[in-house]
DNA sequence: GCCACCGTAGTACCGCGGTACTACACCCCT
DNA sequence: AGGGGTGTAGTACCGCGGTACTACGGTGGC
């Protein structure tokens, strides 16, 4: 019994796709989420063997819910469902983790095969799209990138709004210096050097001192030893 | 109409395949290719639609034939069948030009409506095989070092006792994924991740990712954008 | 046939990192 | 005089990261 949770704005999208999969003894539709947040709260009570995902929707769409639901390391699938065939979603979707994309206009068959291919471990992509995805692969693989451009120490853009301080600051996360170690070398507070580096993190749109380092690295504030 | 050529080694698997194609009323069949320099021959005079090749044939392989016919320039698209669901073979044939793979053990309908979506320009790949080359391509998205190049790797023996996992873990933390990204994206649990990782701190003495970033960067592992 | 290693996976626990919010002194500018 | 940006600092809270441990199937070496 392969068990389905359908994640979709509109009401009779949804009902038109649990009649679908009621008819089938096979398959049961533990529930409907109207929202992305719907969907994966949902996900992580009732463990569902596929979500099907509308990408457009209010709120966390559908790529975010993915990555999110993908995350919770259960054995939920999500196949990926849109009414375009726009190729930003479909390989946003996949790399958020999606084990399949489809479009909506498929058969009935089509939807119902690709759900039990995603149930039971195999991905599915929609035969449109298949080749631009296989185009994209085979494009990765030969990659050469010789790019030996020097380029002469100018301030990068993304560090143009930072403080001398922050920059300051940036350089010893860079380097990996924590919190604390900051802190006493420099003689501040903790909580002077945790409001420093949010203030960073924000400017420079970093989502943790992770990406802050690697910033740190491409800007060349620090360089490889 | 949809007109194929049929290339294969083995009299009775051609006499099969035949049978099925000619069933259809919108498929002809072209001829019949007993191996790889018989089909690029064959393809060059005919201009079949599409070939139906098979991997392993005495003289030229499917994989060579499969490049040459390609670079002939015409329409023709190439859909290669095997009797074994091997990677290897599968991304060699892609690599080469083909416009899809399949196994010999499809259903009758499978081959006939994957001989069409190739027909009109679509690409078809066997559904036990789709996940895995979605997660090859996933996999290859993120690491823009492509360590496939001519200069072997230097090891830095800060990294000598890693495994080859290990290294690719230590890839995608020093482009700064999280623990639910790298799980997510390699399709390992998150748990599996902070095994490696942790393992990878202690071997090359990091006390957090942030030195495992920067020793990765130091190495050249990851290099900055 | 056995053993070591590897990759996978789980649980339980704790601490650092990051957020949100507030606060205040200082400096510079208008 | 007032206001905005900066550097400092605090509290409370939560989640991710890391550790410690166990476990198991596969593989390769001896």
């Amino acid at each position: 019994m392969t068990t389905v949770l359908i994640a979709d704005d509109q009401p009779l999208q949804r009902f038109g796709f649990r009649m679908l999969l009621e008819s089938q003894d096979d398959m049961t539709v533990l529930g409907e989420a109207p929202g992305g947040s719907d969907a994966v709260r949902m996900t992580a009570e009732l463990h569902p063997d596929v979500v099907l995902m509308d990408i457009r929707m209010p709120g966390l769409d559908g790529i975010e819910a993915t990555r999110r639901i993908v995350a919770q390391g259960h054995r939920t699938r999500v196949l990926i469902l849109t009414t375009f065939d726009l190729d930003e979603y479909a390989y946003a979707g996949l790399r958020a983790g999606a084990s399949g994309f489809l479009v909506k206009d498929a058969l009935p068959e089509e939807l119902l095969s690709g759900i039990r291919s995603v149930a039971s471990g195999d991905a599915v992509v929609a035969p449109g799209l298949t080749r631009r995805l296989l185009d994209a692969y085979v494009q990765l693989l030969p990659s050469e990138t010789p790019h030996t451009s020097h380029t002469p120490p100018e301030p990068d853009p993304r560090l143009a709004t930072l403080t001398d301080r922050e920059r300051e600051i940036l350089t010893v996360i860079g380097q990996g210096w924590t919190n604390a170690e900051i802190s006493a070398r420099l003689h501040v507070a903790e909580s002077t050097v945790k409001t420093h580096v949010t203030r960073i993190l924000a400017k420079t749109g970093s989502r943790d001192r992770i990406q802050a380092v690697i910033l740190a690295y491409d800007t060349k504030l620090v360089r490889p030893a």
